[in-house]
RNA sequence: GCGCCCGUAGCUCAGCAGGAUAGAGCACCGGUUUCCUAAACCGGGGGUCACAGGUUCGAAUCCUGUCGGGCGCGCCA
């Protein structure tokens, strides 16, 4: 099934060319979902555009598009107005909006709702979370986390192939020093690792940091660490492998409690690009060493740095420091050591060489973008990006998570706040709202301990991430509790209970549901009618989603969906329908309406639950 | 100094490949429960879309400038 948005623009399409020609081919028919509900469903906007080209009146020009529109369109819709300037308004025909949504087959796993994947899939490579080793996860690593696996999980939807790549922070100096401390403090771990497991990784980096700066042996020893960790040192680097090891089994939990798909054959951090680096410094020094004046960078020898200089098409730099002196993207530091610069372009020449990948896609905060606009000036200038038919690099960024007072969110000393710590604390207050609920006797619904804790574990984890994703991620945004937790407004736990609500309808009408599942949709009612179409909205709701990166396009769609849907549930019974025929049609509106939810949920790792 | 992002209702935010009378939640005022989950629904008041120019049939949306805020700007990542 093609969107609506899709059909309509197919239509058009057609009478444009009719008109145009070939040049209607690649004219956009301007198809926007309508802004009022007296103008219908959809409009087109496009012939007051054109008129003007064409030198005609914007009305007479939307009544020839209107008569050129091909004949199976009054299948789809109701005869066209055109209103005001030249707006031609489309409404849907309703029998044809019952029609699509009975088509829509039986739940299959994974379910589509029947959309076909998208025309033209590729091969994406999503780099997202990245975690530093020996360190907790904090909040700071929330965002990139679950919009950077909401993004995969789109993508994946819509039929690319995507390649999650968790850039974890496992290599550098600070590793001499863990080791060393490691191999002297808990010599058993390199030994019997799956015995010995640190309750505190940051207390463990804080100790070995402590030390380093206070016993110069034992920096002395940190330091031929990183020269044995280097060489592969096989002591060294079983350390090594057990801090890492300790370090998933911190932040697999983590990711497995947020609903996050990466596992840990997803990761390939620094470690892995460690022995590539020399290799791409190479590369870039022998391609561009020497100036020539069709190159973008060149690549020299600065105060001891060797460095990429990146230059405009008139051959001035193209960034500069607050010295008005050119900027480079250092890629080895006067002390020959690598840096992240020279990891980034390592990973990305992987990306696209090794993997394929005709789109990377970095989800980091907003602070980072000059590096990366570096970074993929880099990669245009070597030509990576023409690889694979051409590569597409994005950076998604975000906003920073603030506290009520507008500044960085962190606890009230000051520290970056666990994010095992936010998610206990999401849960238990989700816990207290359910309790509350229970204690009160006209909303108590019975729930054993079991189902309490469940919920609130849902319920809990379920607002912190839709806040979050429900923001537009450019923005930065302010962390509140009791806005999360809400049950109005745009929030997850209004989201679960419009699906609870669906889910009780189906339990106490259990006994009737089976044989009605592919009863006949009737839309008499305007609250039935928008719910069908909203409904039918999910499609075009992915594409634009996916087209923008922008998550919260697709939880804005479903806080409409829950609206209309909340509506339909106030003026349409469901079980008391006046008709059986109503009956079966309206729970087929449920249904739909439940399974849209879900899979909207679903792409945002978020869980339903059958009662709250 | 330069660059990026932002400025929309009292508050928190959507809307910004230009489109008709700018939306939502909170807060405020009022209504709905012998009826499938009232943690819900319905109605009401509330706006010079920071400001000034420009482009356009049409600008919150695009361009320029000003003001205000956040972030970034060579060997951390």
């Amino acid at each position: 099934m093609k969107s609506l948005v899709q059909q309509l623009q197919t239509l058009f399409r057609r009478a444009l060319i009719e008109i145009l020609g070939d040049a209607g081919r690649d004219a956009d028919p301007m198809i926007r979902a309508a802004g009022d509900e007296r103008f219908g469903d959809y409009q087109s906007n496009v012939a007051m555009g054109l008129a003007k080209m064409l030198q005609t009146k914007p009305r007479d020009l939307a009544q020839r598009i209107v008569a050129a529109l091909p004949q199976e369109t009054n299948d789809l819709c109701e005869p066209m107005e055109i209103a005001g300037p030249g707006f031609i308004n489309i409404r849907l025909r309703a029998d044809r909006l019952a029609e699509m949504l009975e088509a829509v087959p039986p739940t299959t796993a994974p379910d589509r709702l029947g959309i076909e994947p998208g025309e033209r899939p590729h091969k994406v490579v999503v780099d997202y979370s990245g975690p530093n080793i020996a360190k907790q996860m904090h909040v700071g690593h929330l965002r990139s986390t679950i919009i950077g696996d909401t993004i995969a999980r789109m993508l994946e939807y819509v039929g690319h192939e995507v390649v999650r790549q968790n850039h974890i922070g496992d290599w550098g100096t600070q590793f001499g020093m863990l080791c060393a401390f490691l191999k002297d403090k808990m010599p058993e771990a390199l030994s019997a690792p799956e015995t010995v497991h640190l309750e505190d990784l940051e207390d463990f980096y804080r100790q070995a940091s402590a030390r380093d700066k206070e016993d110069p042996a034992f920096h002395e020893q940190a330091r031929a660490e990183v020269v044995a960790l280097h060489n592969h040192e096989p002591s060294t680097l079983r350390a090594w492998q057990y801090i890492v090891d300790e370090s998933r089994r911190h932040y697999m939990p983590i990711y497995r409690r947020l609903g996050v798909s990466l596992t840990p054959a997803d990761e390939r951090g620094e470690s892995f690009y460690a022995e590539r680096l020399s290799e791409v410094v190479d590369e870039f020094r022998e391609r561009f060493g020497t100036e020539s004046p069709a190159a973008r960078i060149v690549v020299r020898p600065d105060q001891g740095a060797l460095c990429i200089f990146h230059l405009t098409a008139e051959g001035e730099p193209r960034f500069k420091n607050p010295e008005d002196q050119p900027l480079p993207m250092i890629i080895r530091k006067s002390d020959g050591a690598f840096l992240y610069a020279t990891t980034d372009l390592a990973a990305l020449r992987f990306r696209i060489r090794d993997l394929g990948a005709r789109q990377v896609i970095y989800v980091t905060d907003a602070r980072q973008a000059l590096h990366f606009e570096m970074l993929f000036a880099t990669a245009e200038a070597a030509s990576w990006t023409t690889a694979n038919d051409g590569v597409q690099l994005d950076h998604v960024t975000f906003g920073s998570i603030l506290g009520e007072d507008r500044k960085p969110l962190k606890t009230r000393s000051g520290e970056n706040i666990k994010l095992a710590d936010l998610l206990d604390e999401a849960v238990r207050r989700a816990e207290q709202l359910i309790r509350a609920g229970e204690a009160d006797e006209t909303k108590r619904r019975g729930f054993n301990e079991e189902q309490i804790k469940d919920i609130a574990e849902a319920v809990g984890i379920g607002a912190v991430k839709y806040a979050d994703l429900s923001q537009n991620r450019q923005s930065d945004y302010v962390f509140s509790w009791d806005k999360m937790l809400a049950m109005e407004g745009n929030t997850a736990p209004y989201m679960m209970y419009a699906y609870a609500r669906i889910r009780s309808i189906y339990r106490k009408g259990a006994e009737t549901i089976g044989e009605k599942r592919d009863g006949k949709i009737v839309l008499d009612e305007s609250a039935e009618r928008l719910l069908a179409r909203q409904i039918l909205r999910f499609p075009e709701t992915i594409e634009a989603a996916v087209a923008g990166l922008k998550i919260n396009l697709l939880t804005d769609y479903l806080y409409a969906l829950g609206g209309v849907f909340m509506k339909f549930y106030e003026s349409c019974p469901v079980l008391k329908a006046d008709t059986p025929e109503r009956k079966a049609s309206r729970l087929r509106l449920c249904e739909l309406t439940a399974r849209t939810l879900r899979i909207g949920l679903d792409l945002l790792g978020i869980l339903v639950v059958e009662r709250m």
